[in-house]
DNA sequence: CAGTGAGCGAGCTTCCGCTTGACTT
């Protein structure tokens, strides 16, 4: 009987369906049962060779497509079920990529046309997979073509411009489609700031007291004044004039909630709401995805399932009752139509707890709340705005309030915004007046204030910029913003702020007094900031390449794209077109000698050696020269060179400060009769000391530090090592037990071993315990052997 | 890991979008 049913199963089990990602393999079997295998392709199983062109510009753009390493293993397993499959489905995304990956499955699988099957689903529910599976279709290859298109664009892009960057400015830089516009909104966003002059003006704040004797009304004036005269005349004049109550209004304002969560979204509320950064918010995701917690988390469409709009509707009618809800479809604004997903959401909306780090849920409880809010109520607010005349001034103050009448969707999800430095005013509830009514003036306050500069990128804001302009995809953003630091095109950093005065003036008791005041302003924290090298690459790509960084052509190609898509254009015409416009300028602009190099910058002369100084970004990153390398005369002195401290620039920096760094490396004095050395090198600034290192922190400068304070960092250094070592054995030299970032460890002949957690004391580890753990860890790969081997190389 | 760098030389670096591991000195 078992062996019946067992043979049952293997002829039964004829379908095979390959979908994307595995989670959602998993969850498609349950619905499917068992006459049904279902596979995942992990992503696309093949693609251009990674380290060469692999584009046949000669022969129409073909594409030389190859199966990576990683993928071998999967991609043989596919191939040996689909053979024994009679039916195979391709259930991958209904997008351009998505088709692509069917395609090239289809292809490498050697899969036959009588025997598979293209489907696409809209939720993953058994209803939804069921109707994919009475509706298949063929495969749209006017949608791979226009993948195929965008994917050898990309390649084009890429590797004909990062080249191009090696010679002219520094090895190992890449330019590309997307990471290059990036680069561009933080280099102009910088300028910008940089060129932003501020305009002061005086804001008047006063302070009323009402009939009864002690109720308070503060209110603005509805107007600025520009400087200090205006503003004394304005107090002067106050001295001895009425305030009376000249209108009040009152009018109802309804807010409605955001939509639901796409990947930018989630990744701007997450950075704001919880300070999580682009790709932190993403592993995250992943994880509660994995777990079944929330629908698929790389996505731009903020389209719910029918099934999720009834469960949310339900759980609002529970939890807040009727006149919570409002039903509300949401539409992605980007056309394109690749809504393969839906927005991100709970898988069930009624789960409101979740078991995980204590991340996991909050950002699952984000999730969950902006879900639950999109489908409530308006919030009905009535503002009243009170306005109180001067005398017979043109001028008025202004008081506003706000009430909430009805809450609605706002009991359960405010949205954050980005904005910063002056905290919106918070609207409360007004003191009930009336027309006419008069008031006494308590005191009032012109406080100077300046128009701000634009604020810096956040990782965040960068996304939202980035999607804005249609450039990148969900997965995308993180590995972008990755990219343009790994490169250092761009930094994540805090920015000090300067001190600025500013004036106060009053007037409380008749008297007028005016005050000066220091504030402290521009200040940032954790924003992306260019570098040096980003701000080159970016002014020679502009230069040379405007029409691949325009904010335009991302958008452009797509168009083009989109007719591909349609069956309307030939997609290698397509390509053809854009490669005949680009080629062209990479070979002028290969073939063009620069006499310097670019960016290279001339400061003046050395007054010591009458030679030029010159900043540039050197094979390491901005350096000032000495001299010119390029003489006649081959005994000339070779050119001197020094690297650029933290906080300079090559487009800011002065010969003063250039000829400084030349004092570099410095000797401080002497300690313990050993020389001690100030200098900057590959890692920052240091102190040289009886053949050991010792960073500088940021506070002080290799340029100024005194002999004490090196001394100290010295001595703060020594402990720190003494602390370092926690047991050494004689009979055995080259093991040592060791105190590191990450706890206690084994050093032993270059590799390090970790010492289980179930050790309380390591400190009291014998010789023989200690050489049991390294002969167990043997028995797995050495890691840390390998790890530092690769680094190097 | 630590004062690199102007050039005979060998070979390397690089794109964007799909998707998860296997790493945790």
């Amino acid at each position: 009987m078992h062996s019946i049913s067992k043979r049952s199963e293997d002829i039964m089990q004829k379908n095979l369906v390959i979908v994307e990602s595995p989670a959602k393999a998993k969850t498609i079997e349950k619905f499917l049962g068992k006459d049904y295998k279902v596979m995942s392709s992990y992503g696309h199983i093949r693609d251009l060779k990674t380290k060469e062109f692999s584009i046949d510009i000669e022969h129409n753009y073909t594409p030389q497509y190859v199966i990576p390493a990683d993928k071998k293993k999967l991609v043989a397993e596919l191939k040996t079920e689909a053979k024994s499959a009679s039916q195979v489905w391709l259930a991958s995304d209904e997008d351009r990529e998505g088709e692509a990956i069917s395609w090239h499955l289809y292809e490498v699988l050697g899969l036959k046309p009588q025997n598979t099957k293209r489907i696409v689903f809209h939720e993953i529910t058994k209803n939804a997979i069921l109707h994919a599976i009475e509706t298949p279709r063929d495969i749209n290859i006017d949608l791979v073509n226009a993948q195929q298109a965008r994917r050898v664009l990309d390649r084009i892009v890429g590797f004909e411009l990062s080249p191009i960057l090696w010679r002219k400015v520094k090895p190992a830089l890449s330019a590309g489609r997307v990471q290059s516009v990036a680069v561009r909104l933080i280099v102009e966003r910088e300028r910008e700031i940089n060129d932003f002059v501020s305009e002061a003006a005086f804001r008047v704040i006063a302070n009323f007291i009402l009939p009864d004797g002690t109720t308070i009304l503060k209110a603005e004036l509805n107007k600025r004044l520009k400087d200090r005269e205006e503003v004394k005349a304005f107090l002067e004049s106050c001295k001895s004039t009425s305030f009376s109550i000249d209108d009040i209004t009152t009018k109802p304002v309804k807010k409605s909630p955001a939509p639901p969560f796409t990947t930018s979204t989630l990744q701007q509320e997450a950075a704001r709401k919880l300070g999580y950064s682009v790709s932190q918010t993403m592993m995250i995701a992943q994880r509660l995805y994995e777990s079944g917690l929330i629908t698929y988390m790389r996505t731009d469409s903020v389209n719910l399932s029918d099934l999720a709009l009834g469960t949310t509707k339900e759980a609002i009618f529970d939890t807040y009752g009727e006149k919570y809800y409002k039903f509300r479809q949401y539409h992605t604004k980007s056309k394109g139509a690749q809504e393969a997903h839906e927005a991100i959401r709970p898988t069930y909306i009624s789960n409101e707890d979740i078991s995980g780090t204590a991340q996991e849920k909050k950002l699952y409880e984000l999730i969950r709340k902006r879900t639950i809010a999109c489908q409530m109520a308006d919030a009905e607010l009535e503002r009243t705005t009170i306005s109180i005349g001067i005398g017979d001034k043109k001028e008025k103050f202004v008081a506003v309030g706000e009430v909430i009448a009805f809450d609605g969707f706002l009991q359960v999800y405010r949205e954050s915004s980005d904005d910063e430095g002056e905290k919106e005013q918070e609207n409360g509830l007004l003191p009930p007046v009336s027309l006419h009514e008069s008031l006494v003036l308590k005191d009032m306050v012109a406080t100077e204030r300046f128009t701000q500069r634009p604020p810096r990128y956040t990782e965040a804001s960068l996304v939202r910029r980035l999607e804005e302009l249609g450039i990148g995809r969900p997965s995308t953003y993180a590995p972008t913003i990755q990219t343009i630091l790994n490169r250092e095109y761009v930094v994540k950093g805090d920015k000090e702020g300067t001190q600025r005065s500013y004036c106060v003036i009053s007037l409380f008791d008749n008297k007028i007094k005016e005050v000066d005041k220091v504030e402290t302003v521009g200040a940032d924290r954790n924003k992306l900031m260019p570098t040096d090298i980003g701000t080159v690459v970016n002014d020679f790509l502009m230069e040379y390449f405007p029409s691949v960084l325009d904010y335009n052509f991302t958008a452009s190609v797509e168009k083009e794209f989109d007719a591909v898509a349609d069956g309307e254009l030939d997609w290698t015409k397509a390509i053809d077109k854009f490669y005949k416009m680009f080629h062209p300028i990479v070979e002028s602009t290969s073939a063009v000698r620069t006499e310097h190099k670019v960016g290279e910058r001339e400061l003046g002369i050395d007054p010591k050696s009458g030679k030029p100084v010159f900043v540039k970004i050197g094979r390491y990153g901005p350096v000032v020269q000495i001299g010119q390398a390029r003489t006649d005369d081959k005994d000339a002195p070779k050119p001197q060179f020094a690297t650029l401290m933290k906080g300079q620039s090559i487009e800011t920096i002065t010969l003063e400060e250039a000829l400084k760094l030349f004092d570099l490396p410095r000797k401080i004095g002497e300690y313990e009769g050993a020389e001690v050395v100030a200098a900057v090198g590959r890692f920052g600034p240091f102190i040289r000391f009886k053949g050991k290192f010792v960073s500088i922190p940021k506070n002080l400068n290799p340029l100024t530090i005194t002999m004490d304070e090196s001394i100290e960092l010295i001595e703060a250094k020594r402990s720190k090592d003494e602390q370092r070592f926690m047991k050494k054995f004689d009979e055995e030299p080259d093991l040592e037990i060791l105190n590191g970032r990450y706890g206690p460890y084994i050093a032993y002949k270059g590799s390090n071993y970790r010492i289980p957690k179930s050790v309380e004391h390591p400190e009291e580890l014998t010789l023989e315990e200690c050489q049991k753990i390294i002969a167990e860890a043997a028995d797995k790969p050495a890691t840390t052997k390998r790890r530092t081997a690769k680094k190097k190389s």
